[in-house]
DNA sequence: CGTGGGTAGTTCAGCGGTCAAATACTGGGG
DNA sequence: CCCCAGTATTTGACCGCTGAACTACCCACG
């Protein structure tokens, strides 16, 4: 009789299973995009989303940290990153008035340019890789899932994240 | 009549909501399990992979490009990360009796042990945000789209996985 | 044989990321 | 007022990964 499944401190093989599918699922689409993105456009997926804010926000600006809230990256990486687009002219630092430690990253028009193209690009790999192989049911089960788990990382993971001060 | 959903060069709410969805918790669920990985077993994700299909193979040990083409990474990368591995001891370097260019990496004792603790890691890491969040039927359905997924990026990019040549 | 095209693995430079420490400024309490 | 705890951003060192040479070796063919 089987056991009953009990916590151990191993995977089960169907869990393994389950978790094997989905990460290298989700790895090789993440691979195929970036890989797209670069060429295509030059620039990586963590840029390409990281000007996508810039797009969404008011001004086309935003504080850095802002920004860095709602990439959930550390401080640092968005100063690397900023800097790294502000040189290839995608994006420009401008000094806040009322706070003088602080910092606005603003899309440049280049930066549109480029995250349209961007766009393009991101577009069709993830047509031709992820919308591509699943249909409208199983996207909307998908996302139903993910948002699932989002759910769960929100409520369980804020010791992480949480820093929700301000 | 409302537009056909036609193919257009952008992603529509539907397609880029779902994505976002995807995309987000895979990364977060990624990077849980990196962070505890690293804390407790002082291991990365992917070098626990590695080590991994090492205990998996017979005498673990593997070729070089066998474990490359395994983890589906570029070879470079296994030269690097077996260094890195060699040097903390998880694994051992064999020169290959029937091919002098070859070489085989072995998991070390030590390796098997640090691949112990970071399987619990691992799996409490997964049972916390993976599998707690996800009831069996979820777990069995998402494991389907993975693998829906899987199969269509394996019929679709092996131009990018299949050949390697220059 | 011996030579040349393919294969196994490494080296190197460069990129995007992290963490820890440093810097620069703010704002409220003595 | 001044001071100092806290906040915003930057700096720097290091890490894992990639792609492009490069080295060393295998082997089949003339």
């Amino acid at each position: 009789m089987a056991a009953m499944k009990v916590s151990r401190t191993t995977l089960d093989e169907d869990e393994a299973r389950t978790w094997a599918a989905y990460a290298c699922a989700a790895r090789r689409l993440f691979a195929q995009l970036d890989r797209e993105l670069q060429r295509e456009a030059g620039l990586p997926m963590s840029y390409w989303e990281l000007l996508g804010h810039l797009a969404d926000a008011p001004e086309r600006a935003m504080r850095m940290s802002d920004l860095a809230e709602v990439t959930r990256s550390a401080p640092s990486r968005l100063t690397h990153a900023v800097s790294q687009l502000e040189s290839s002219g995608l994006v420009r630092r401008r000094q806040c008035a009322s706070d003088r430690r602080g910092c606005y990253a603003e899309l440049t028009d280049a930066g549109a340019e480029a995250l349209t193209a961007a766009g393009e690009a991101a577009t069709r790999s993830l047509r031709a890789h992820f919308f591509g192989s699943l249909s409208a049911a199983e996207q909307a089960r998908l996302r139903g899932l993910s948002e699932t788990i989002l759910g769960h990382l929100g409520a369980t993971c804020d010791q992480t994240a949480g820093r929700r001060a301000r």
